[in-house]
DNA sequence: GTCTATATTCAGATAGAC
DNA sequence: GTCTATCTGAATATAGAC
């Protein structure tokens, strides 16, 4: 009754908990095979190496990324389009929570093993913050885009070292804080 | 005319721009020697094990970073204080530019090397959270304090994203943003 | 302090039987 | 699809001469 491309699945789901646990260059394929209860050799069947290994896990997330830049870039730069994205590009942190805390975690072990995807995904997040920036930024306004994309990465902290939130109040006050670095502070107080 | 632990210095200092380039575990002992100029034996004459070596290069920093939250600690929770304790972490993650982005690249890799400095530095960061989230604070007030730590990582990827902004520029920006998103959004708008 | 070996271990990867 | 068995290379680490 086995499901075509169940193995598969179950050495993708254990390989990204193992690969943001302990690193991805620490981690060996036997550790991996040993945890699916198959032999490496078995693993090889399904990944012909490492490398892809790891590229089949990491693509579907920078797909989806890339997917709500261009569709940031296909519009205006209103308050409403800048917090809609906002709200993508959180939701697709959490929807693929996994993948994208393992980029957090080993960023340098993992880029170079990505190196045919990098150059897309520099671009990529290059011109997101260059969108969020908006249109003939100051300096300040460049530097606050960058603030907001690292501000974005509590939504995957959040959860683990506070144990007890939920989601949804994770995601509305990182919203929150988000426009609120946009928009500066306010004149005369 | 050679200042006693030069080489040492010198080995170090290589370690950090190759650990944190391509990951600790990918970077080899050889690769560092040779950039030094010395054979691996050599490197073992300053540094018993690869361990010992990363332990030697983080350590600076872990101090440091234990006595501000010690500091913060100490002292009261007004805005004042907040504002001082927050200054001294983005001064701190600069004075220690290198290695602190080494731990932001490298966090998977790093961390299990670490293993005897791990549970104080993670105990540090917890106290450090709790103090900024104030005394009895909502859920919101946690979770805007692990916002405002991610936000301040932008002191180390402002430079290196946007090229030419000066650090004091950085500096004011990231601590203006951590503070509004501290306050949160103002009632009555 | 630095060198030339060398011991040891274990990784990624392949071949071929079942 | 999974196995056993094996190759190959490179890494950490050590011993001992200079």
């Amino acid at each position: 009754m086995d499901v075509a491309g169940a193995t598969r699945d179950r050495i993708r789901d254990e390989a990204i908990v193992l690969f943001s646990d302990r690193g991805y260059a620490t981690t060996s394929l036997r550790e991996i095979a040993d945890r699916v209860g198959i032999t490496k050799a078995s693993l090889y069947y399904h990944f012909p190496s490492k490398q892809d290994l790891l590229v089949a896990i990491v693509r579907p997330l920078l797909t989806q990324w890339r997917d709500v830049v261009t569709d940031a870039e296909s519009g205006p730069h209103t308050p409403a389009d800048v917090r809609r994205i906002l709200r993508r590009c959180v939701d697709t942190m959490l929807a693929h929570r996994a993948v994208a805390g393992l980029f957090l975690r080993d960023t340098a072990g993992i880029l170079p093993a990505l190196a045919p995807l990098v150059g897309d995904l520099v671009e990529t997040n290059s011109r997101l913050r260059d969108w969020l920036a908006g249109p003939t930024p100051s300096a300040i306004a460049r530097i606050r885009a960058v603030a907001v994309l690292e501000l974005l990465r509590a939504a995957l902290t959040a959860g683990a070292t506070l144990g007890d939130v939920p989601d949804d109040l994770v995601r509305r006050t990182l919203l929150e804080s988000a426009e609120l670095v946009l928009a500066g502070r306010e004149e005369g107080a």
